[in-house]
DNA sequence: AATGAATGAGTATTCATTCAT
DNA sequence: GATGAATGAATACTCATTCAT
């Protein structure tokens, strides 16, 4: 029951999650989705706006993993749940997480879209905003906020750049664990 | 006095680096050489290895500005010093940043060399090296060094990822100074 | 009031008048007449048909032009008057001149379509009846009117062929001028 | 015994003259001349660039006509011979007449390249040079040579312009008297 | 009377690579 | 060591047209 145009948006989704942005091209996307290549143009005025589709898909996939977060108790758990979720969605849809947060084959073009920066901020603001609230609480030290986010993120992002590179271990058990054992270490140093 | 093999090589690395991954064709690194695109095959066998020593430039660079943190006098200025050298390093070849610690485009191809990934781990070592003594003069708590290693690349890999997404404050004087705060409160938990 | 297909024509010709042949495309046709591109085919069987009725516009427009010069009280008068209502006709619609004298690109088409040809021969026969008026009246040497207004007809399209090409002056006020001076020229030894 | 290069150039032009400009492809021109597509693109770099040496092959060809007639013996002769060369051509190769003189669809582009506007002085030269002497040796009546010599290019353009369009008659042999008795009309005004 | 979906053939062009010289 | 010629596959995209609704 999948109108055509969600059918072109997963395969397109699908080959670059496995081929990587050289493997996205319109006639295997078309081929995947058995349609000529050229009915894509129906639906997609050309393969930038394609593409522009699957990486909003990616960031609200992502944000639809966090945002759950919000139903815990306290703050402290509010923040670890939220990064919890982080590490579900990269184990989940690791193509989704270089994707939105690697992207280096397309940032050229995503730093020209202002929603989908719109969209990067989302994900920072919601991380600003569980911090926020383990300052208010006095879970957290007080601090600039925003930097904080930033350096969470950054933690994860890097952490699970490596993961990808294949430089950490690769078992999803024991990169959880180290996953943990990281961000114990980090507010370590951010606790009261 | 430099042979055709190393005018290509450099050609190739000044092409990635200004465009990109796909602005890299042997066409237009023939023509920056000013040789013909078939004389690239009597010095690489293809693309694929082209780029391959490409990357391996990319590595040995980086490693360079490390390296040099050894003439400190004292294990703590020897890590800050590592992690100021890596920060001038991206700073000032952000593209080799790209190439070595994101490079998502080439993952694929790279995962397969076990040159490469042993390229990797000497930036590693060289953390580890350093957080060994730390811990052992005392600086640093006594910890697992190589997850601290990796807690410490990869806050600095994601900090650079965030900044080349444009998501974090342009000015080099701005991006020095909020990197030195996040690396203190990094540190903050982890030293005695 | 319009129907569709008098929107449909006029938009055909005003993409045509404005971006010439390759401009003409079924999609963009639509798009300026706010309809969908297979709408067209309810009123025209196809590209040909329609642009065959784009070329009759253009005939009568220029037949529009030349018809008023009857109302002129002497032979030569008229015949003055339709070479300046000429003028007028390619000063103001350059595109339509070449469409219905230069169309190198249609002429193949238009080649097996009578009723153009038929057109083609009206502005021809204008030409021919103020010829022999003004043999009649004495004005011009007895001559063979087909032959004459053929040759000012050819000097008309071939005059404006090198206007349109770039080769004469491009003011419209200087153009003129050189047009009445190369009439006079001609009918120099014409006339009695 | 003839290049890649030429063969390319000699389909090119085979192609436009049969088939006009919407034939003009590079895959049929490929085809015609027993390559592979891509081949063209090592001695052309683009489909304007070989259609651009089409062109200039078409106005050599037309000069070449033209310049023989410098070996009349006397001016008379030598205006005389220079429209029947003229004449000519436009018999031989009416596309190529179409080409440089007609060539609406191309105007554009033609446009902007000196060396084809350089070309099309020269045939204009080549008529002015006749008349000045006409006028020097007393044939012709004192008069602006330039605009004479449009005049003269005007008739020949239109009247084969109307000549390939159909309107006139068809045989070789009746056009070619019509064209003369036309020259005479013209000339009549025109000599003491 | 009109639409949206789809198609197949076609467009110019770029690419990595091979081969004979 | 290096070149020029050539290739086949691929690229994104446009076009006129058909068909079911």
């Amino acid at each position: 029951m999948t109108s055509t145009k969600d059918t072109i948006l997963e395969c397109a989704r699908d080959q670059y999650l496995t081929e990587g942005y050289k493997g996205l091209s319109m006639r295997k996307i078309a081929q995947k989705a058995n349609i000529s290549a050229t009915a894509i143009y129906r639906h997609f005025s050309n393969k930038e706006e394609l593409f522009h589709h699957v990486v909003k898909k990616g960031f609200s996939t992502y944000t639809d993993y966090l945002i759950p977060a919000e139903n815990e108790v306290t703050p402290e758990l509010r923040l670890r749940q939220t990064m919890g979720n982080a590490l579900e969605f990269v184990l989940d849809h690791p193509r989704y997480f270089e994707l939105i947060f690697i992207k280096s084959e397309t940032k050229d073009e995503l730093a020209q879209f202002d929603d989908l920066r719109a969209d990067s901020k989302i994900s920072f603001n919601l991380y600003s905003t569980r911090i926020k609230e383990c300052m208010e609480s006095g879970y957290l030290k007080e601090d600039n906020p925003g930097e904080l986010s930033a350096l969470l993120l950054s933690a994860y992002i890097g952490f699970f750049s490596l993961y990808t590179s294949g430089l950490l271990p690769r078992s999803p058990k024991e990169i959880k664990k180290m996953y943990w054992r990281s961000i114990d270490r980090l507010l370590n140093g951010l606790v009261k």
